[in-house]
DNA sequence: TCAGGTTTATAAATTTTACTGATAGTTTTT
DNA sequence: AAAAACTATCAGTAAAATTTATAAACCTGA
């Protein structure tokens, strides 16, 4: 049994498909049907069941995975503790972020983190909060950075900022010519709301509960996409909550629609999640502490004061 | 990185000595200096301070050597997992046995063991308590069978049963001529105790406790001998507690000597140990099952009443 | 300090293993 | 029924691990 093997096992676990895995192990696909029948002639056993189409793991195939998953990353280890060592920061770093952070979180950061850590080659992609847990468990991504908490077994959580929503009230609506609003002002029925605004942490509101508890109105949105809630908001259905660092880029029109709430300000909390199994600590804790240090400057509302969670 | 070079690192760390290693190994000393070196090469430190004699690991050697640990040791859990899913009870098991358990336990289930298993490749070795906790951290000994509790934090307990003590009282002794005898009636600093007579768990009465708030009597023996007890004892030394199994072997006029306790009974507590890794688990569930049948037959006072302990 | 023993490294040869390219055999798709 | 997609098999090759033989380094004790 070689670590290459189990290698192997989990590619083509993982895309159902001998000549796909290969390509992914940059190998040919004889070289995986001869390397997983090997070991599965010295287990004795049969790890794929062949005959199904796609193929398919069998029950004891299933038990194999996951140790190999256990065994191939405890490898991968190793380089890590080399690298801890040195203080090298290196490598290839795998970086998902959630639609609605990329636009302003990324360019503030990315310049002086690869300026600082040249070595690390960085491999940045969008994704939904979603696909970033299944790449994270998968192992396909490194680490990502999204809307938190989201309790989930696997994936630690280390928070980076808590970015204060503003407001968004287009003229016509109600709440339009008060000049700064309180959180007692919003009636949640009415309001437009991101898809990855999550059920918040204790110290920050918690919208997602309140907003779940009235599932029975006219509609619901949740869009991933800023400026859908801008655009529907105008159109006169509702007004919609905006997170602080979006509202720099608005246009001189609608920035006249913002505005900001009294204190506490409803905000969401922005961390770096990582696998809990903590591979390439490292580039995580540098990239902490860059995006730590840069966001300090443009979130004014650092110490904001934040409103207990609301009751159920 | 290969499975096998960190089977290699690990016997040299083990042995300090490539040439002993490489026997371990079942390879000639040049494939490990190679192999050794290909990977120091590959992770571009040195695992070892080949300068100082014997040798040693370097810093970050000692980092290596703790995960290669834990990689070899899941990498043998493929295996366990087969055995398992095939219901196979088999292979090398190397059970360690304490010396005051294993002439009167052993002979007791190892043939019903062997019979049941016929698989299983035993590979027993009289160790001290001392030896077997630390061959089990190394992953020498699959499972032993001692005294516990042992509170050890990477061993893991299963009792098999509580085996009590007997009295043994010469002539000339105070308590001699008192036929049942009562844990009131001892008075510690006169008895010769099992040097394996561990801290009891609650429900078994706590000898060693009380043993040890004595440090400043005449003199202490804690003897691994049970027939160095017995003599002792005959001089005049004191008294003697006495596993229950080995009162059978004593020939008639020593058996005179044996008074059996009113319940509660004072009793040690053995079981099965192993590492909390679980590896072999089958074979060390079969060998419970086993021991566990044979001593309900044995061991009449399997249902005695045991003490609480002593306050300290 | 020098011979003898012990130990690790190196070199060349050998065996073993992993991998590839070509192809055959299946199953699925159309 | 043909084409496409996929896996297994085979023979050849490249790469690797391992061995034998030997050199080099290092202690040890006379």
């Amino acid at each position: 049994m070689t670590i290459t093997q189990l290698y192997y096992v989990l590619a083509v676990a993982e895309h159902k498909n001998f000549t796909k895995a290969a390509e992914k192990c940059f190998v040919t696909q004889p070289t995986l049907s001869m390397q997983i029948q090997k070991l599965e002639d010295q287990l004795d056993i049969k790890i794929f069941d062949r005959s199904k189409k796609p193929i398919e793991l069998t029950e004891i195939g299933k038990k194999i995975v996951i140790q190999a998953k256990n065994i191939v990353n405890e490898s991968y280890r190793i380089q890590d503790i080399v690298d801890q060592q040195k203080g090298f920061i290196g490598g290839e770093f795998k970086l998902g972020i959630i639609p609605t952070i990329m636009p302003t979180l990324l360019p503030m950061f990315l310049k002086t983190f690869i300026k600082r850590y040249p070595k690390v080659k960085l491999k940045i992609e969008e994704l939904t909060t979603e696909e970033i847990i299944y790449r994270i468990n998968e192992g396909h991504l490194d680490a990502a950075i999204a809307a938190t908490p989201l309790d989930h077994e696997n994936i630690k959580e280390r928070v980076l900022y808590f970015e204060p929503f503003v407001a968004y009230i287009p003229k016509g609506h109600k709440l339009h010519t008060q000049q700064k609003i309180d959180v007692n002002d919003l009636e949640i029925e009415d309001i437009l709301l991101l898809e990855d605004g999550h059920c918040f942490r204790d110290g920050v509101i918690n919208l997602c509960k309140v907003f779940k508890d009235h599932e029975d109105d006219k509609f619901q949105l949740e869009s991933g996409s800023i400026e859908t809630l801008i655009k529907l908001s105008n159109e006169g259905l509702g007004m919609t909550l905006l997170p602080y660092l979006h509202t720099a880029d608005l246009n001189d029109k609608l920035k006249e629609n913002l505005h900001h709430f009294n204190e506490p300000s409803p905000a969401r909390e922005v961390s770096l999640i990582y696998h809990k199994s903590e591979l390439k600590m490292q580039i995580i804790e540098a990239m902490q502490n860059v995006i730590s240090g840069i966001i300090k400057g443009a979130i004014a509302f650092q110490d904001v004061k934040i409103i207990s969670p609301l009751p159920k």
